[in-house]
DNA sequence: TAGATTGTTAATCGATTAACAATC
DNA sequence: TAGATTGTTAATCGATTAACAATC
């Protein structure tokens, strides 16, 4: 395996300068963080021009006082009195999550899910692009897609040409721990996984899991 | 101060009593017990025969105290100065989520994510059953599919025809919330929704939101 | 017995909600 | 000004972790 590359530059050590004066951001608030994108993206449409924290928990089944909470953890963006203006508070989340560009995404194994996750649209709809695709197997699948499906083989090179940001792992759980060292040596530092299983990545790789097995299995306990 | 309250509990063995006097169960706690299911499953797959806290902590990333804490909540499963017995135990969980029988699922919504949700093996491997699906246009989607695609004019009927248990829902926003209105209506009690909205149940119905397009555009948010 | 590991209580940590002065 | 709603602090609630007596 090939020693890892260009790791972030060291600005954090000893300086202490930006990531220690501010407060630390609840996982759970990024999350609900783009529930608000979509949400007021949705009353932008509308011609909606002012909305309340009120009303924004009412769409998301939030309560007030949260909504309020998490938007000020970024700063001041409502008017007392009066509540947020809708596309202002857009655009100023969107930049916070960093999706006011084109994220551009690859996609590791072209099966059934992969397949079906490349034509959804709710990707794209949100400035996701999936610019590429990854399969043992690429020559019989390259026809049926209408992004490039490429080699594994040529994983690396093809993550660098494509200037890939995100990846999305939807391959059988055998490979899934070998491929995710190659792109993590690669640079990639954002997974969006889908096989059932932990993944073992360096601290400042993110992976967020998404477990359909355990989904459905724990609705059933609710059956009863 | 009154007498001891604490017995070791034998009683347990029984039939479950009342939920009044039931310690409520987290919900944090049966998502896990899903997750050490699996794990038991694929440690019973390799012939192991016990195991501790501390390792089916580290499979999974969790506390060692937690795993402990999550399964005490439903009767003393393991043995001090030994572990957990494999199999027994995951019996013993499989019963407490009802996944001890064949969970029989339909479908709607038969789109690229439904079908591939159809043919995803994860489901099955569980003792989930696909048994139908439904679409508005079912006729050029039978022939391709495994499992029979009906109008979802006959839905009603259908459910019940089929004993279906839970419902999982890929269908486009507009139609959401009037299929679910039909289907809580022919007593379906668990839907598992992949359609990015909330959606309006009674109380006693439970939704699990897996939503896609959030998991995506709040893991950009760590590309910085 | 000696060693290991449970079940459980207490301590800690984090997240949600209520309340209200500030302010538009 | 009068009414509305923010930003923020304090209170509450819930979940995780540490510690350890019980016990196999």
């Amino acid at each position: 395996m090939a020693a890892p590359k260009k790791l972030p530059s060291s600005k954090e050590a000893g300086t202490g300068d930006s990531s220690s004066s501010e407060r630390k951001i609840p996982k759970a608030v990024i999350k609900r963080l783009s529930l608000y994108s979509r949400a007021l993206q949705t009353l932008e449409r509308d011609k909606v021009e002012k909305v309340s924290s009120t009303e924004l928990g009412e769409m998301l089944g939030l309560n007030s006082a949260q909504v309020r909470k998490d938007l000020a953890y970024f700063g001041q963006f409502g008017v007392p009195g009066f509540g947020y203006p809708v596309g202002e508070l857009r655009e100023k989340i969107k930049a916070i999550l960093g999706t006011n560009r084109e994220i551009r995404v690859a996609l590791i194994g072209v099966g059934h899910l992969g397949t079906a996750l490349m034509a959804y649209g709710g990707f794209g709809r949100q400035g996701f692009l999936i610019t590429c695709a990854f399969d043992v197997a690429p020559e019989k699948l390259s026809g049926e897609s209408r992004v490039p499906v490429h080699s594994t083989d040529e994983l690396e090179q093809r993550l660098d040409e494509y200037e890939i940001d995100l990846v999305i792992l939807t391959v059988p759980a055998e490979s899934a721990q070998g491929l995710t060292n190659r792109i993590v040596n690669a640079g990639i530092k954002a997974i969006l996984n889908f096989v059932p299983m932990r993944l073992q990545v360096p601290d400042y790789v993110k992976v967020h899991y998404v477990d359909l097995a355990i989904e459905i299995e724990s609705l059933s306990y609710y059956l009863k």
